[in-house]
RNA sequence: GCCGGAGUGGCGGAAUGGCAGACGCGGCGGACUCAAAAUCCGCUGGCCGCAAGGCCGUGUGGGUUCGACUCCCUCCUCCGGCACCA
């Protein structure tokens, strides 16, 4: 008896799917259901460790399980190859981006191989080729057409010692990552921009239809992340300062009569304007300290509340009061109109402020129920809606009413209207950095920004660049690349030389896998219609808001573009959880990492697949536990043993799924391990296609060795025919998730044609069955014992055996029986109370 | 603060309103062996009991139900996301 060789099975098995391009997906097969099925696309960096395997073995067991349910699967893999890191490398060891990025992809690839997931490698993209980033191009210049992509002035942050732009992931705590005492600055430099916003209502409302297929965690982190909030929007025009006026945005109009000031943001853009005479100016330090604290998240929430008087006052469009005009801290810039009345007695942020500085608190809403509110009174501010009272002629009305009516008469007045704002941003991609997509645009000193023609495209990324980690963009140190010809005129120009965000390419790359060998377009309109939308994305939960929420903006620009019909490009979405180890996610900075390689080396790929499919729900974290991977190899050498004993005398015999089989022509062993066989089919395809949960199916999987072992000598009871159907369901339900030592063990078995395509199993219900079935009794709702019935037993017969059970009749004697719950074939319970 | 998710043996976890702890890991005992490894068999939530058996038990307190780990409400703890968003 051999044994489980898994160095040889493994490698045997890649080799002939390969040779047989078992896996290539059919752009045009009308004759089976298509299944589309990605997981995200990886950046590859250094060694793929066991807590990237758990994505892609999850996919797999899906993609497979699917396939071998005959579907026409598309399950395609790329790299993620531009990026930020590779730039580092470069600076730090000398290497181009290019070697080592292509490097890590080859590692990627051949990690991948060894585990043998069924991808269609024919579909191979790799997104920092040209045959790819060109259409980032082509896409860029669609939007610029479209005045979706466009240019403003935007922050970066910005290392005067580098003197280089730094991404937000090289400022650790408000320094530069190389320089660990030079805090970043602020700079302010002209960036592109996609106009994501204009898509904000479309992008909320359609996550209705994604409802079903998401996980609702991540449909509540995009709501938040869009943050639509409906309110007003009112001029206060600025007094003694005729044409100078401040927009507020607010959500409580209602409390308009209760404004004691108009706070502005330090970063407002007419603040130059209100500070006219009041012997301050933009070079003011105290301006200047509030202007540099507004980038530095971390403890904006906590940090106390500070301003200034302008020595302006702005004119309450309702009162006619004059309010003075601030500058306050903890006014965003960038939300609303940069702009807020301060209404102390019901907001809290206005009431500290006022508290601060003294400023007065009007109450001008009451509670429906309960004491009035007394100004000098309050503790803190009253934020609940209620009704209004010192509010000229609104007061007394309740809130629904004011905040509708205040706005209409703010628009017959010509001061206001209601307004809705979001708090979704607009998208910049631009980046001051080498290894990216070149953004396709010329500066040409005669016709402006000149888009670069379409025939012109892929603007390719120079080769030759120093990368010192110093000065702006690399791509503007080297000269052939920058001056170019405008497309128009054909005088002199120069190119754009920040590239593009990595998000891009990954917001669309899911097109490009339907046809990635189109030179001509992106993708064929025809081919990607039948493949999407895509039916199973498979990832982490840290790309729950941007890859996500960019990915569907493509979707709708594309879909404006006449590329695509459908309005969201993935119909469902599973995050899968993180595996650590010692309880913390495995990364190579920690030094906890299990390398896939090693892994595979040391027990098989089909064991750390298993094993990572059964230590816990696919959507929980995992602890890596090496004793659980010896169990898990112990399992399938079981399976192998147990397969093995009996394969000799089963080889030479017809097919193992279609045997025809009658429960009523079995022996009890057969029947038993028929039934329990295909019970665990029943749930494991139900596993499959529904809950996902691979630990439960392959537990299911185990009881049912467990028990053929049991029986064990198996050929004693058990005819020949049968006992080949059990195994090879057993084999079958493998497949996905261990599928070498299944396809080994199916030709074992004497099967030819292999398993991996249309030979899921279907159970059968009739066999599923169990001729007596054991009710569980219980008296007054607890457990007092079991019967054992016919499985077809009606429900009054059911009640008699019961009652007249020798272990049950003591405990109902003597007693007033009030009802009898019966549960066919499950449970019968007696409710009974003292006479 | 707001929005999500979770809380079950020594551990990972199972149980789609119906036997709580399946399956695996670990532990204990045994078989095989000169011995060990591997393999196989048995036991393994707590308390009471010689036993049959009984009682308790799914973070807390309540509710719905014949019946709740599961549904509803309260609170506690942990994890994740967002956060002076006007």
């Amino acid at each position: 008896m051999a044994d489980y060789d898994w160095q040889r099975i493994e490698a045997k098995w890649q080799k002939a799917w390969e040779e047989q391009g078992l896996f290539r997906a059919d752009d045009r097969d009308a004759s089976r259901e298509k299944f589309y099925l990605l997981e995200m696309l990886p950046y590859p960096s250094g060694t793929l460790h066991m807590g990237h395997m758990r994505n892609y073995t999850i996919g797999d067991a899906v993609a497979r399980y699917r396939w071998m349910c005959g579907y026409n699967v598309l399950h395609p893999m790329g790299w993620d190859a531009f990026g930020l890191p590779a730039e580092n490398a470069a600076i730090k060891n000398g290497t181009h981006p290019r070697d080592w990025t292509n490097g890590n992809i080859s590692e990627f690839r051949r990690v991948l191989r060894r585990f043998g997931f069924s991808y269609d490698w024919r579909r191979e993209i790799s997104t920092c080729e040209p045959e790819y980033y060109c259409w980032n191009q082509w896409f860029f210049l669609r939007m610029l057409e479209k005045g979706i992509a466009f240019r403003k002035k935007s922050k970066v942050n910005w290392c005067p010692e580098c003197q280089t732009v730094l991404a937000n992931e090289q400022v650790i705590d408000g320094f530069c990552w190389r320089h660990e005492t030079t805090p970043a600055e602020i700079r302010e430099l002209d960036q592109w921009f996609l106009r994501i916003t204009q898509y904000a209502d479309e992008l909320l409302n359609d996550m209705a239809q994604l409802e079903a297929g998401w996980p609702e965690r991540v449909l509540a982190m995009q709501r938040n992340w869009i943050g639509k909030s409906r309110g007003a929007r009112v001029r206060f025009d600025v007094a003694d300062a005729p044409g100078l006026s401040l927009e507020v945005f607010t959500t409580r109009v209602d409390t308009i009569y209760g404004v004691s000031a108009v706070l502005i943001s330090a970063d407002h853009p007419r603040i130059d304007e209100i500070l006219v005479g009041s012997g301050r100016d933009a070079s003011d330090p105290q301006l200047k300290s509030m202007r540099l604290k507004s980038i530095r998240a971390a403890d904006i929430a906590t940090a106390e509340k500070e301003g200034f008087f302008t020595g302006r006052f702005a004119m309450n469009p309702f009162s006619g009061e004059r309010a003075p005009i601030w500058v306050a801290n903890f006014v965003l810039a960038e939300y609303g109109t940069g702009a807020v009345m301060c209404v102390p007695a019901h907001d809290q942020r206005d009431f500290e402020f006022a508290q601060k500085y003294g400023l007065p608190v009007k109450v001008v809403v009451q509670p429906a129920s309960g004491p009035a509110l007394d100004a000098g009174q309050m503790p803190e501010a009253y934020t609940e809606y209620g009704r209004l009272v010192a509010s000229g002629a609104y007061s007394g009305l309740a809130f629904e009413q004011a905040i509708e009516k205040m706005a209409l008469a703010a628009q017959a007045g010509g001061f206001g209207k209601s307004e809705i704002t979001f708090r979704l941003k607009d998208w910049g991609i631009s980046r001051q950095r080498y290894w990216g997509t070149p953004i396709p645009v010329v500066y040409c000193e005669k016709d402006g920004i000149v888009g670069v023609p379409d025939d012109q495209l892929p603007v390719r990324l120079p080769d030759r660049v120093a990368l010192t980690g110093q000065g702006r963009s690399p791509l503007a140190g080297v000269a052939e690349f920058v001056n170019t010809q405008c497309p128009k005129c054909g005088g002199k120009a120069r190119r754009e030389t920040d590239t593009m965000d990595t998000f891009v390419d990954s917001s669309w790359y899911f097109y490009r896998y339907t046809d990635p060998h189109n030179s001509s377009a992106p993708f064929q309109k025809e081919i990607a219609a039948y493949w999407f939308p895509i039916d199973q994305y498979v990832g982490g939960i840290t790309h729950a808001i941007l890859h996500l929420l960019y990915s569907r903006f493509f979707c709708k620009v594309m879909r404006d573009l006449g590329l695509v019909r459908h309005s969201e490009p993935i119909a469902r979405l599973f995050t899968q959880g993180m595996v650590q180890k010692g309880g913390v996610a495995m990364s190579k900075s920690r030094g906890n990492v299990v390398g896939a390689i090693e892994m595979a080396e040391k027990y098989g790929c089909d064991t750390g697949r298993l094993y990572t499919l059964f230590a816990a729900p696919p959507d929980k974290d995992l602890e890596w536990n090496e004793q659980g991977i010896e169990g898990a190899a112990r399992f399938l050498n079981r399976v192998y043993r147990l397969v093995d004993k009996h394969a000799g005398r089963l080889r030479g015999l017809p097919a193992a799924l279609e045997a025809k089989i009658h429960l009523s022509e079995c022996t009890a062993k057969e029947g038993r391990l028929l039934r329990k066989a295909h019970q665990t089919l029943q749930r494991v395809t139900n596993d499959f296609n529904q809950r996902w949960h691979f630990n439960s199916s392959i537990a299911l999987v185990m009881e049912l060795v467990n028990e053929m072992s049991a029986m064990e000598p198996l050929e004693a009871d058990c005819s020949s025919a049968i006992l080949k159907h059990l195994l090879g369901v057993l084999v079958a339900m493998l497949s996905p998730m261990t599928p070498h030592i299944a396809e080994e063990l199916w030709e074992m078995l004497g099967n030819t044609g292999g398993l991996a395509r249309g030979k899921w199993p279907a159970f059968r219900e009739e066999l599923t069955r169990e001729e007596q079935v054991e009710i569980i009794v219980q008296v007054n709702g607890r457990l007092r014992g079991r019967v054992l019935v016919a499985e077809t037993l009606a429900e009054v017969e059911t009640r008699e055996r019961v009652l007249a059970d020798p272990h049950i009749a003591p405990l109902v004697s003597g007693k007033q029986i009030v009802k009898v719950i019966v549960v066919p074939r499950k449970l019968v319970n007696i409710v009974v109370k003292e006479k």
